[in-house]
DNA sequence: TTTTCGACTGACCGATCGGTCAGTTAATTA
DNA sequence: TAATTAACTGACCGATCGGTCAGTCGAAAA
């Protein structure tokens, strides 16, 4: 009856789990943890709702898993982001454009990220939000500070803060894109490398420091840096 | 005394409905629509679960109450909170302030919008958000015009790019905040007025034109900070 | 007084929730 | 071959969901 047909891996090497996560994923991303059913879920998976319990113990478990899942995915992607070398400024444009492209990519897994950071959080679901900020936050943070102690940016101001806003300028474009389409006054909420380049512009026009705000800001002017593998 | 009204008071007081809107705002702020039962809000008001449905007609028309109800409440405070004359650059750093106070002051409300921006927001439940986002933004961005034809800001500044990047850096605020508090590097977490503060003069320098750049930026502390230093 | 009416309640409904369980199947191991 | 084991399923459970309903109560209208 219910054979394995064409695909071989049924049974023991089976894609189950993936495509139970998968599907949760998805529908946690949409409608959020209480909205969607073990069914719902099951049935977006094409198994049975026992089956699902069968791999993860309780719906929490399930929900956790999923965040796991799409952090490390994630996370791992993030390491190839930041650029080592080079001038700061021109890394923090790079930065900031792969940055939005990378949650515009990833746009289920950071619904699910700002649901949870919209919850009250309870104890260990916070880390997981921590985990996630912080992993990126921190590396921008460290490019800033590079640029400070290179004289590039001005120091009096704080490189969280920059950091913050340039990360927030990111999240808030990306939650308020459907929001912002139906506005006049609005004509990025569709390009985000061109919105990307302009926040660039203004935040580094009021950080760049007396000096090197004298050179031109020349961002996104091809691949000057090269291959350097300096550390 | 007890005059009657186009609602009708009745019964012991009759602030029921009140309660129950009351009782609603803060548990799906705080928990989201799908996981809060009308039993739950039903407690939280005191009054039976067959009294909501008597006022209201399903759980859903609550929410939309919720949602309307808390509207009008911010909308109209809102009006309030621009300032018509004076230099622009002074306005736009009190903007600043009184936005980020306001979001923190009805933070359930705020994250109720925000939860309603993250779903998929299938039709009418858009234009709330549009409508909430849409009164302060243009708001913004006249201030930001004005600014611009007075010669203040760069011209080749979009000024609803200009207002993206205020509203966006404080809404990120109370969104991320509980996050930031475990972050080492970020130490304004807790000092909304001071992020206030850096976030405008960040922008400024990166918005003034030439022209009015050269003029000290002269922080807006003409009106009212002074003894600014609690909280 | 009697009637009317809206605020209000407890009991109840069908549906669905998260979760369990006994049992089937197919591959692995002894 | 026999036994074991993991993947998997349909049927089922108690609890709770959103929502309904018959009816109580108090004040205003008649």
């Amino acid at each position: 009856m219910t054979s394995e047909t064409a695909i071989g891996q049924t049974r023991s090497g089976s894609d189950t789990v993936a495509r139970i996560l998968a599907a949760a994923e998805a529908l946690f991303a949409e409608h959020g943890f209480d909205a969607v059913s073990i069914n719902a879920i099951a049935e977006a998976a094409s198994v049975s709702k026992a089956n699902v319990f069968h791999h993860f113990n309780s719906k929490h478990a399930l929900y956790q898993a999923v965040l796991r899942n799409a952090c490390d995915e994630t996370t791992q992607q993030l390491k190839n982001m930041v650029a080592q070398s080079g001038a700061v400024v021109a890394n923090l444009g790079q930065f900031a454009e792969k940055h939005l492209e990378s949650i515009l990519e990833h746009d289920q897994f950071a619904r699910l990220i700002l649901r949870e950071i919209l919850s009250d959080m309870p104890k260990e679901r916070l880390k997981i939000a921590q985990q996630v900020f912080g992993e990126n936050f921190s590396e921008l943070v460290d490019i800033l500070r590079r640029g400070q102690k290179r004289n590039e940016f001005r120091a009096d101001v704080d490189p969280a803060l920059a950091a913050t806003l340039l990360v927030g300028a990111n999240v808030f474009f990306f939650q308020a894109r459907n929001v912002f389409r139906h506005f006049p006054e609005v004509n990025f909420a569709d390009e985000p490398s061109r919105y990307s380049r302009m926040v660039v512009d203004i935040l580094l026009r009021g950080m760049l420091s007396p000096d090197s705000a004298k050179k031109k800001i020349t961002d996104q002017s091809g691949e000057s840096s090269s291959a350097q593998h300096k550390e």
